[in-house]
DNA sequence: GTGCTCATGTAAGGCGTTACATGATTAT
DNA sequence: ATAATCATGTAACGCCTTACATGAGCAC
């Protein structure tokens, strides 16, 4: 069994990463950015690789991971994939059920921006929020595609599952923005849209 | 005006503290937490206490607040005031003007772990469902409550119209649990409800 | 006189990013 | 040839937090 020491109080991202590896496959520090950014990113942020390859190595020095190099069949160099041991396993699972529940949070850089109305022109109230709702609109769409990849797998229900939160969540991101748009008009002092 | 190297690519959070001070008072540190705590925590985190005092240091040295000390009229100790310069209104008006419009920052932990739902009992999803419930909407009320304290004061129109937003998200986020409390329940495998 | 609140800070350290280094294979 | 992609890392640094230090007045 690995040092005690390093098993205290990982933070959110290492639970993450091991979360990934807890769906059961050997995958590589490139692949497991790859997942994140596919389906983390929806409401985790997804790590930078140098991340993910220090927290690979935190977790196998707590023993909640192993890695072996594997020669690729044709072309590119070795890679290093790593699995989850069981007592990985154990620690995940346990987190996941006994961890208390955090606020998420946020930092809504456009929110800020308006907060400061008194500082913009309404016009450029208008483009930061026309802008969040196009950003929240495609996140919303991409989300959407996900699920259709996802939800004949059995094995991704739950991962499924909140890629439908996700996908309700921009909606209402983008119907949100529509709101303050409306709210800003009501506002008065601007010249009405045509 | 003050050291050109100092001005380049101030993080948020710096805009942040500045843009309290935008609104033309003179304040604490002290003063500017409470703030914070007060409106900007709806949409954006509100920094420690350490990090508001070295935020008003890097301003001050960057030109853009000037402090001074005053005694309090009775009881406790000295305060140090800020107040926002004529250079610091222009970087502050400019930054919330021309910055780029950036995505938000989420990280939503209580979704992080039901994400990871094949690790968990469905009670257990559960739980964690209710207990975010109770959170936004927890913060929806006191939103909502700041909502009214700012109303009528017109120069908090717009920190006003941003607390209305809050107001909307939070029981958005609210609603998103109460659908995927019945996403779950279709799911089966649950005895129902009482 | 004990503890709470106001008030200001320093120190240490963890989290996380960007930039850089490396090198092999594959496509053009 | 060269550019792009796969793949793995290191180094440097900035952000931000927690813990700690300090000290004064006030409430009980």
């Amino acid at each position: 069994m690995a040092d005690e020491t390093n098993k205290r109080a990982l933070p959110a991202t290492s639970w993450a990463v091991l979360g990934l590896l807890s769906f059961g496959e050997e995958l590589s520090g490139y692949d497991l950015k790859k997942w994140s950014d596919w389906s983390l990113r929806f409401f985790y942020w997804s790590p930078s690789f140098s991340q993910i390859y220090s927290e690979l190595k935190r977790l196998e020095k707590a023993g909640y991971a192993s890695s072996r190099m594997v020669a690729q069949d044709t072309g590119t160099r070795d890679k290093r994939v790593y699995r989850i041991t069981d007592e990985g396993m154990a620690a995940v699972r346990k987190w996941a059920r006994e961890a208390p529940v955090d606020p998420p949070v946020l930092k809504h850089g456009p929110m800020l921006r308006l907060w400061l109305g008194h500082l913009l022109e309404p016009e450029q109230m208008r483009e930061v929020l026309v802008q969040h709702q196009e950003f929240a609109e495609g996140m919303r769409r991409r989300a959407a595609a996900d699920v259709e990849g996802a939800k004949d797998e059995s094995a991704w229900v739950y991962p499924a599952l909140t890629l439908k939160w996700a996908e309700r969540y921009y909606a209402s991101e983008r119907d949100l923005a529509a709101g303050m748009l409306a709210d800003l008009d009501e506002l008065g002092g601007l010249r009405p849209r045509p």
